[in-house]
DNA sequence: AGCACGCCGACT
DNA sequence: GTCGGCGTGCTC
């Protein structure tokens, strides 16, 4: 050990760009300092824990001022890859480094106090035996034997080894159905050959899906598997995290946040779905974990398959230029067919249903064709609770929430409290259901529009002798979860089933005839670019879900989508199961208007107690970027908005949108901001006028 | 971010 | 007289 003192470069999690000084008592700590190490120091009044980022041999800080390391984790160095790809999310998304890393580190870790307790403890051994209960659910155990030629074809090209530096991107394209998992689940296999290798599966915010979990079990009965999810406990989260951190868990399957797990074996890196938007954190850092994933990958020299039915505009486009290879999957594998495509007009009078404005007599009559052949029908409309606002028939009262500038939805009896409520999606107030209009005192209240627990009701009046369940967030939390809402679906108890989008994420279904897309345009009128992108994946998804079956000889299932426009691109695409047609035409639109991935773009986000002083924040940044010549040529600065929910829970919020040509540019621009910005805040919030501001560098939401 | 310190309004 | 508002500054 050395003799003279050390000192320590420490970086918490604090919205503070630099790191804190501290002595290294190499002594009292029974070792040397060494980056990556994970510590706890007192900070102010409290102890925190931080990662050592630089061990030097003197301070620029006044030595009085200096304190010591507390203790060491009993953890493993976060190793030099790991900190790599922290200090790349930190720069790109312009979030200290200190804030990337420790929110990663799940919270029994960040616990100092239990850290003597988890030295102590023994390595858990048993967990192996565990797993192969699990495994004897072999429902789905495809081997290379029985993958059908395209898929055979596929595993080939992933199998071929690539030049010398590893690195490889590919997109594996193929509608639902189309065996995509058996692909990747048998090049995984491949990988996990090698001695002691590890391999890291993404998935979409999962916590409904366990069928994934118990198909990779039942594939790979003698890996070990860290789940890292938000469907995995607190306590779980933190022994599979460590599992993965020593190299002794092989598979590690989790949601975004799981692409920041140290795993030193790393091999091979899948992102399933990759198009999905819940790929994107929103809160603290804002990365996307699918770019991240790619960025690992291309660090570390690792193979990356991006797998979807519908790829994202940005992935699909490098595919097309040859930055990744394409591989597709263009028949489904077993034997089910394309679902067939119904567009149906809720303009023509000649449709309208007597039972409800959402309903047509298409749709109706293709559910009463499902009763009688014993299938069931999917509904979904995209909008929970009874009605989505309460207006008075007297005045001109509307349910508006009184912390948010949106509207405040009725929820009948049962779903949220025992009483009919009020309740706002943004901010999460419930208020009861008033019996007089506050305003004028009419007891005539009206609902206006209708959500699931109104289709619900209309369902069950339509159709007396099925049997209907509701699968929406506020159904599933009342029962066990979803996952037992699904098992009464599998079990063929259930006839109808009417849900928020969630019923088409992931769930294989077997029985289903009909499934209808109730008011499909509410999501094509939001103002974001992206709207149509996101509707059709969607609905390819829903599609999807109509034509699984399992038996060969059974027709495939139906969609109606109930539309105002059925000539607009997004629903004739579809029609034809037209992905790659969409995704030309998506392209050349956002071309034209030199949108992404033709630009990049930035956001500045900006809230605090009045609209006003938000935008005159924004403005100021703004002005104050071009007078000091910080806008380069090709960066455009738009002017700031409100957003499109102005007011949230009490603080009115607005942004401004940046959009360049050039990736440097812009990344040049969004550092001079934060620097900018930090002069005159305390952390995020600004010192004159109190604006809490945020930069978000790849928005998904505009 | 969290927290302490410090200087001005309506309360026991 | 004081409890407490939040503006200001600091944290190695």
């Amino acid at each position: 050990m050395k003799a003279s003192p050390l000192f320590v470069q420490i970086v918490l999690d604090k919205p503070l760009a630099q790191g804190f000084d501290y002595i290294w008592d190499s002594q009292k700590l029974g070792a040397d300092p060494v980056i990556g190490q994970i510590v706890s120091v007192p900070f102010g009044n409290s102890i925190n824990i931080g990662v050592i980022v630089k061990v030097n041999t003197h301070s620029g800080i006044e030595q009085s001022k200096l304190k010591a390391v507390l203790g060491l984790a009993p953890l493993p160095l976060l190793d030099s890859a790991l900190l790599s790809l922290m200090n790349f999310a930190s720069q790109y998304y312009i979030h200290s480094l200190g804030e990337t890393i420790i929110p990663s580190i799940p919270q029994m870790w960040r616990k100092p106090e239990r850290w003597e307790k988890l030295r102590l403890a023994k390595p858990s051994t048993d967990k192996k035996s565990k797993q192969n209960d699990l495994a004897s659910d072999s429902e789905q155990l495809i081997g290379v034997a029985q993958l059908n030629p395209e898929q055979k074809n596929a595993l080939d090209i992933l199998l071929q080894k690539k030049g010398s530096g590893g690195f490889r991107a590919i997109l594996l394209q193929g509608q639902t159905g189309s065996g995509k998992t058996a692909v990747f689940l048998n090049w995984l296999a491949s990988v996990l050959q090698e001695k002691n290798s590890q391999v890291l599966l993404l998935v979409p915010e999962i916590n409904l899906t366990p069928q994934l979990e118990r198909r990779i079990r039942a594939y790979f009965p003698d890996k070990k598997i860290a789940l890292l999810h938000s469907g995995v406990s607190e306590k779980q989260r933190g022994i599979s995290w460590h599992e993965a951190m020593i190299g002794d868990a092989q598979i590690i399957l989790g949601t975004r946040l799981a692409v920041l797990t140290p795993m030193p074996n790393l091999r091979a890196i899948v992102v399933d779905e990759e198009h999905d938007p819940s790929y994107k954190q929103q809160e603290g850092t804002r990365y996307s974990a699918r770019d991240l994933a790619i960025w690992r990958a291309h660090d570390q020299g690792l193979p990356i398959l991006l797998a979807s039915a519908t790829p994202s505009l940005e992935t699909w486009m490098a595919a097309k230029v040859g930055r990744y290879e394409h591989i597709r999957l263009d028949s489904r594998a077993q034997g089910a067919s394309l679902p067939k495509v119904h567009l149906v007009n809720t303009q023509d009078p000649q449709n309208r249903s007597s039972h409800s404005p959402l309903f047509t007599k298409i749709v109706e009559g293709a559910i009463t064709k499902c009763l009688s052949e014993k299938k069931q029908s999917l509904i979904l409309i995209n909008r929970r609770g009874y009605a989505p606002v309460i207006s008075c028939s007297a005045c001109s009262w509307m349910s508006k929430c009184a912390q948010c500038s949106s509207c405040m939805v009725m929820h009948k009896a049962g779903a949220l409290s025992k009483k009919t409520v009020l309740s706002c999606h943004h901010c999460g107030l419930v208020k009861p259901m008033p019996n007089f209009c506050p305003d004028c005192g009419n007891a005539d209240l009206k609902p206006v529009g209708q959500g699931t627990q109104k289709i619900e009701d209309v369902i069950e009046g339509a159709w007396p002798q099925a049997t209907v369940l509701r699968v929406d967030t506020d159904s599933s939390r009342r029962s066990k979860g979803a996952e037992e809402l699904f098992q009464k679906i599998h079990e063929g108890d259930v006839d109808i089933v009417v849900g928020t989008q969630m019923i088409a994420k992931g769930h294989d279904y077997q029985n289903i005839g009909t499934v209808a897309v109730l008011d499909a345009d509410s999501r094509l009128y939001s103002q974001d670019f992206r709207a149509a992108e996101r509707l059709f994946a969607q609905l390819i998804q829903v599609a999807g879900r109509a034509g699984r079956s399992k038996q060969h000889y059974q027709a495939s299932g139906d969609i109606y989508i109930e539309t105002q426009h059925p000539d607009a691109a997004v629903f004739q695409y579809l029609l034809r199961h037209d992905v790659d047609g969409f995704l030309s035409f998506t392209a050349k639109e956002r071309e034209e208007s030199g949108l992404p991935p033709f630009s990049y773009q930035g956001l500045i986000h900006a809230e605090g107690k009045s609209i006003a002083k938000a935008i005159q924040f924004l403005s100021d940044l703004k002005s104050q970027l071009t007078e000091r010549g910080l806008v380069h040529k090709g960066v455009k600065i738009y002017d700031p908005v409100p957003k499109t929910i102005m007011r949230v829970a009490g603080s009115e919020r607005a942004q401004l949108l940046i959009e360049s040509n050039s990736r440097k540019h812009l990344q040049e621009l969004l550092e001079s901001i934060d620097h900018l910005l930090r002069q005159d805040s305390q952390g995020r919030i600004s010192k004159a006028s109190r604006i809490r501001w945020l930069i978000e560098r790849d928005p998904i939401a505009i």
